[in-house]
DNA sequence: TTATAATAATACCTTTTGGTATCATGTCAA
DNA sequence: TTGACATGATACCAAAAGGTATTATTATAA
């Protein structure tokens, strides 16, 4: 989990993520995308892979970056928790005015 | 979106975020839960605010912080593309498929 | 087989991060 | 008003992050 968000975190890497969605690239391929060097580039791809954001395989002397987009449903779940906390809150407080209004019909009741 | 990403990053910003989400807090009473200093949490806290996953509120000599469940909309929707890009890359394998199969077809009509 | 292309590995530098300790400020309550 | 409480603000430190430059490997193609 850590390392999903710790991956997530730099805006560079986000980059990253969306290039590889249209389509499989090598470190070079990337590298030409950015100003930084190669060194930089593979450093970003391999927290991209402990993130398990990426897979890597070796294809001769080229090492194919691929997007593993399954591994998001981490860090989507994580969040989800709090869109459910949103509801929940939602439903507490409509709860909370239906309560009020029939401690008002019981007043009425009396 | 950076900022929101970077306050995400970090264990002890979640776990955070996860009291919060129970109840509002002031910053001594996250200190309590946690084994670092006063001074170390108001720097999560103050991140979390750059993030605007929580809000502020000074009541008297307190500072209450509250989470802000909306914020966390913006990092569920940068996910949400890699979830699409995940179906649409599904559908052009069934589609390919399909087309396969077509293809198959068309040669046994021949 | 040998030069070259693609990548790996290492050392090094600067900035940011997560933390501490210390001192200043503002507010409540007796 | 004055002491104690909650927080704010600095200064400082070690480690991690993001970057460069340089030096190996490894694999392909002529």
């Amino acid at each position: 989990m850590q390392e999903v968000f710790r991956a997530l975190a730099d805006d560079k890497r986000r980059d990253i993520l969306m290039l590889l969605s249209d389509q499989d690239m090598t470190i070079g391929d990337v590298v030409d995308k950015f100003d930084i060097t190669r060194a930089a580039v593979k450093k970003h791809l391999k927290i991209l892979e402990e993130g398990k954001l990426i897979s890597v395989h070796v294809r001769g002397r080229e090492r194919i970056n691929r997007l593993e987009p399954m591994a998001f449903q981490a860090a989507t779940e994580w969040l989800s928790f709090f869109s459910q906390y949103w509801d929940t809150h939602l439903n507490k407080l409509s709860t909370a005015i239906e309560n009020e209004q029939g401690e008002n019909n019981d007043k009425h009741n009396n």
